[in-house]
RNA sequence: GGGCAUGUAGCUCAGUUGGUUAGAGCACCGCCUUGAUAAGGCGGGGGUCACUGGUUCGAGUCCAGUCCUGCCCA
């Protein structure tokens, strides 16, 4: 260029490139705690609740989480999901209430306090456990907050305030009143490191190494052919041998009886074995099978109802049949001890056994055990004992360390043993089947659910409900002078109505004699001093809270916890309602799978504190590094109905999705700089009643001094935009369908592939031309500007549920003066709905893209080749199809040189779709950059295209 | 061992009532752009649809069995 005389004229200032001060870099970590504090102090939970009251009301009752430890990733994406519901539901028009809770009593929280400190009296351990569990509320609350859950965050219900504990209580006199609740002593699976009754979800199995023995008990008054026989069971738990009552053989298994031999001890004995266990058991003790007399066979029914000597005690042990004796470890004999194992005591029961349970709280022998050396002893340390005094009396024909896995306490890590003691239960068979009736009027989502919960409560056993604890509700029950319970309900509502006033640590601060005297039983009357189960507590829950809170109602319309809940708090919560109201608590019942980490194991919450899980997995380390709003878009994005793999790098991709986003966000709100505001967004049309005067005011303020576009409704929208308004279109139905269906990843997926895949790569690509260089209020370029407008309004409103801060952010950011969460979701405008019909905008732009692509992959092969650089540069000869391509943009030259981002395109017609490309030859308009034959036909402004220089005036 | 799920590109997932050459995002490779620039565009490589057998003209899709992983039980 000869530009030695005069300074060049720079056209770069002409060019309207976007403006914003939408930051490209997010900033969450800093940025999201202001938005939560402006949030909070203009009471933003309560505004949106104000302004939906009186709308149908949808309520998500919470689960509570369990006030101890940090919150894990799995809590996250619960509560995240949760909120995902609720304000998805807001902004459909629902007054959704969100009251979060927390579990508050139980053995972790007690076990944690007590290891801490030994030896504290009761009401000690209860001020500590509460103390505790307040901490972990307020931390957990900070998180969940952080993390852009809307609820009402200072008045959570807590299993512990007073009045709930009362309605614990009343809905446990409830059961007594209904007659379901009975005292038994029953083997329950007991922790000697916890002392005390654990419920199955307490326990935990791993590897043990046991002895396995094998003991003869010799057969009394056989039946013929039977003399001299000893019937010869198999056991892992020597200990339990002193309390051995029976002995059960399968009815239809064979049985041998025969002499065997073992060689190296010198030994011949006479005994019975199940000829399927034959094999292993002389490989395993050397007893061998005397080959020179052919053994007695028969069934075990033979047997039923006779007699076995114990071996080292001076009593029988009946021998009785049972359907659970297995042919795959043992003898096919199996030892019953009906106190120490519920296939024991179920069978027992039904042949008359006695229940003999000698071993006491610490899991030490009581003398009950008719072994006086042994009394005091630890069972666990008395397997060898035991074993020595079979050895001594004959009887040990086999002895080896068995690997198994053995249920172990979930908290004291100690193996656990099944222990009879007094209990009291639920009987659930009086009510299983209108649990079961109720499980099918509740729709399961994902509907396997329903199948998962009908078997566990079809095979439930009866509920044992109290623990011999401190953190908990009291059992509200007396016994008699003479050690009898008195149940009866006026007495436990008594109590709970002193509960509800003074808190249930008076239960422990006074004495029997204030409690009998309160309720009116007669002096010598004790309490008891058991506690109720916390599954009672947390499946009371739709009674204490649903019940009693002015803003909800039970049945619920939704309950989401994670899959184990099944037998959890979906259990509990269905039993409970069911027993009170004869009705399910919830409508709809949704499960969200486990975090697992990417090799598929689970990460475990008690591993980690543990060396081994040095990953980190809880939530505050995500968005303290990443953002809340990073945490609220992968929850969003994963297929939550299954489990989740998590790691770090997983976690980051979804960065990438914002990003995205983000940039796109920035780049509408830069092509909208110079934008007359419109009246009233098109989209404001599903605005909630209450917010339509903020609207209203909102819009004054903008079109000041903008009179055009008031009295311009209806811009002249070329086919691009009435393409990507169909589109958008589109993508509103399917968003707020994949809201109505919880699918929130479908929400994800369909924003992410409109923004990256229509919006960037080709709407904004092939706009830019007439947004940076047509004058500022050409037809199209303010008629794309009211396109970009509804697009940037409408993917906000559909975000705003998972992008809770962001998408305040944008709002903010297009001119609004409150939050986008007062907002209703947008509504699909009609006229643009046409995307499927042949002659809509969008079957166009199908035919269209389908020439691109042609036309790129020529380009393509012309950038590789080096002859040009960018696509301006080429000239391009497009065949078209013979038939098809018929829409009048297909007659359009410089409608088709817009789409296709070109300088020079000629067209002809011809038996199949095609493009070649040359070098284009045309001179370079300085401003716009394409190369065009009227450049330098313009005297005021030599270097550019005729367009440009009417631009520039 | 039982019940309920799950298994498609390196990773995370789509794949409608069985029907052309199995798709998307991320990651990866090459090029372009430098007026979305700690951005953007274009092109490309990559899959025996867990395995085995069956039904069918035709199976990722239906049936049977096996295996992996998870939850809940025993």
């Amino acid at each position: 260029m000869s530009t030695d005389t005069a300074p060049k004229r720079s056209y770069k200032d002409t060019v309207r490139t976007p403006k914003t001060d939408f930051p490209m870099k997010a900033d969450l970590v800093a940025r999201e705690p202001q938005r939560l504090a402006k949030w909070e102090a203009s009471g933003l939970y309560q505004r949106i609740m104000k302004q939906m009251a009186g709308k149908p009301k949808f309520i998500l009752h919470d689960g509570p989480p369990f006030a101890n430890g940090d919150v894990h990733m799995g809590t996250a994406l619960n509560k995240v999901l949760k909120d995902l519901i609720v304000k998805s539901k807001t902004m459909a028009g629902f007054h959704a209430p969100y009251i979060p809770g927390w579990d508050c009593h139980g053995l972790p929280i007690e076990f944690k306090v007590v290891k801490e400190a030994k030896d504290l009296a009761p009401a000690e351990v209860r001020t500590r456990s509460e103390a505790y569990a307040r901490k972990f509320i307020d931390i957990q609350r900070q998180s969940f907050k952080r993390l852009g859950v809307f609820g009402d965050w200072e008045n959570p219900y807590l299993t512990l305030t007073p009045a709930y504990e009362a309605d614990i209580m009343r809905t446990f006199a409830k059961f007594v009143e209904k007659g379901l609740v009975y005292r038994s002593k029953r083997p329950v699976l007991w922790s000697y490191g916890a002392q005390t009754a654990l419920a199955e979800a307490e326990v935990e199995y791993k590897e043990k190494t046991s002895p396995a023995i094998y003991v003869p008990f010799a057969i009394n008054n056989p039946p013929p052919g039977l003399e001299g026989s000893h019937l010869v069971i198999w056991t892992t738990t020597p200990w339990t041998l002193p309390a051995n009552l029976g002995i059960a053989l399968h009815p239809n298994f064979d049985y041998v009886s025969g002499s065997f031999t073992n060689a190296e001890k010198a030994h011949t004995l006479k005994l019975v074995i199940a000829t399927s266990r034959l094999e292993a058991f002389q490989k395993e003790t050397g007893y061998v099978l005397d080959p020179a007399h052919a053994p007695e066979k028969f069934k075990g029914s033979l047997l039923n109802g006779g007699e076995a000597q114990h071996p080292f005690l001076p009593r029988g042990s009946k021998i009785i049949n049972a359907l659970f004796v297995t042919d795959d470890t043992g003898t096919g004999a199996v030892h019953m001890a009906p106190g120490h194992g519920t296939d024991d005591y179920i069978a027992g029961r039904e042949h008359g056994l006695d229940i003999l349970s000698p071993v006491d709280d610490a899991g030490c022998y009581t003398a009950e055990c008719g072994l006086p050396d042994f009394v005091g002893k630890h069972v666990f340390k008395s397997n060898e004992g035991i074993i020595e005094l079979l050895q001594s009396k004959g009887a040990l024909l086999g002895n080896s360390a068995y690997v198994h896995q053995y249920p172990h306490c979930w908290r004291s890590k100690t193996p656990i043993i099944f222990r009879a003691v007094e209990q009291f239960f639920i009987r659930i068979s009086d009510f299983r089947a209108d649990a079961l009736k109720a499980i099918d009027t509740v729709n399961w989502l994902p509907a396997w659910g329903r199948n998962r919960i009908y078997g566990t409560v079809e095979s439930r056993p009866d509920w044992c409900i109290s623990r011999q604890r401190t953190w908990g509700v009291p059992l509200p029950v007396f016994y008699d002078a003479n050690g009898q319970a008195i149940m009866d309900a006026t007495i436990s509502h008594k109590v709970a109505d002193a509960v509800e006033k003074h808190g249930t640590n008076l239960w422990f601060e006074k004495d029997d004699a204030f409690w009998s005297d309160l309720v009116g039983l007669p002096a010598g009357s004790k309490r008891c001093k058991d506690t109720l189960d916390v599954w009672i507590d947390s499946g009371s829950s739709s009674v204490a809270v649903l019940d009693r809170h002015p803003e909800l109602h039970c049945p619920a319309d939704v309950y989401i916890e994670g899959t184990d809940q099944h037998r959890g708090w979906f259990q509990s919560s269905l039993m409970v309602s069911v027993a009170v109201r004869g009705a399910a608590p919830y409508k709809t019942v949704i499960t969200n799978g486990f975090v697992v980490d990417t090799s598929g194991k689970k990460i475990s919450k008690s591993d980690q504190g543990s060396d081994k899980a040095a990953k980190p997995m809880t939530a505050d380390h995500y968005y303290n590094k990443y953002g809340g709003d990073m945490v609220r878009l992968w929850a969003a994005s994963v297929d939550y109905q299954n489990d989740v793999p998590f790691s770090e790098e997983l976690f980051q991709q979804t960065g990438e999705s914002y990003r995205r986003i983000r940039n796109t966000f920035r780049v509408l709100l830069g092509n909208l700089h110079d934008a007359p505001k419109p009246s009233a967004s098109p989209t404001d049309s599903g605005r909630p009643a209450d917010s339509q005067k903020q609207a209203d005011s909102d819009s004054k303020n903008q079109s000041v001094g903008l009179p055009e576009s008031a009295g311009n409704p209806s811009p002249s929208y070329t086919l691009i935009d009435r393409w990507i308004l169909e589109r958008l279109h589109t993508v509103t139905a399917e968003c707020l369908a994949g809201y109505a269906a919880y699918d929130f990843r479908k929400v994800v997926s369909t924003i992410t592939q409109f923004v990256s895949g229509d919006l960037s790569a080709l709407y904004i690509d092939i706009t830019k031309d007439r947004m940076y260089c047509d004058a500022e209020n050409s037809p199209r370029r303010r008629a794309t500007q009211a396109a970009i407008r509804e697009i940037t309004e409408t993917l906000v409103k559909l975000l705003a549920p998972i992008l809770a801060y962001t998408a305040d952010e944008t709002w903010e950011f297009l001119g609004h003066s409150d939050s986008v969460h007062l907002q209703a979701f947008p509504v699909c405008s009609p006229g643009f709905s046409r995307s499927g019909e042949p002659d809509s905008a969008t079957a166009a732009v199908e035919d269209l893209l389908k020439a691109r692509a042609v036309i790129q992959q020529a380009i393509e092969a012309a950038r590789q080749a080096k002859q040009i650089g960018s696509n301006l540069e080429a000239t391009v000869k497009l065949t078209l199809p013979e038939k098809g391509f018929t829409h009048a943009i297909f007659s359009d030259l410089p409608a088709l040189q817009e789409f296709f981002i070109l300088s020079d395109l000629h067209l002809t017609r011809g038996p199949d779709l095609a493009a070649t490309v040359e070098v284009c030859t045309n001179p370079k308009c300085e401003r716009c950059w394409r190369l065009l034959p009227d450049v330098g036909t313009h005297a005021d402004h030599p270097t550019l295209c005729g367009r440009c220089a009417e631009a520039v005036g």
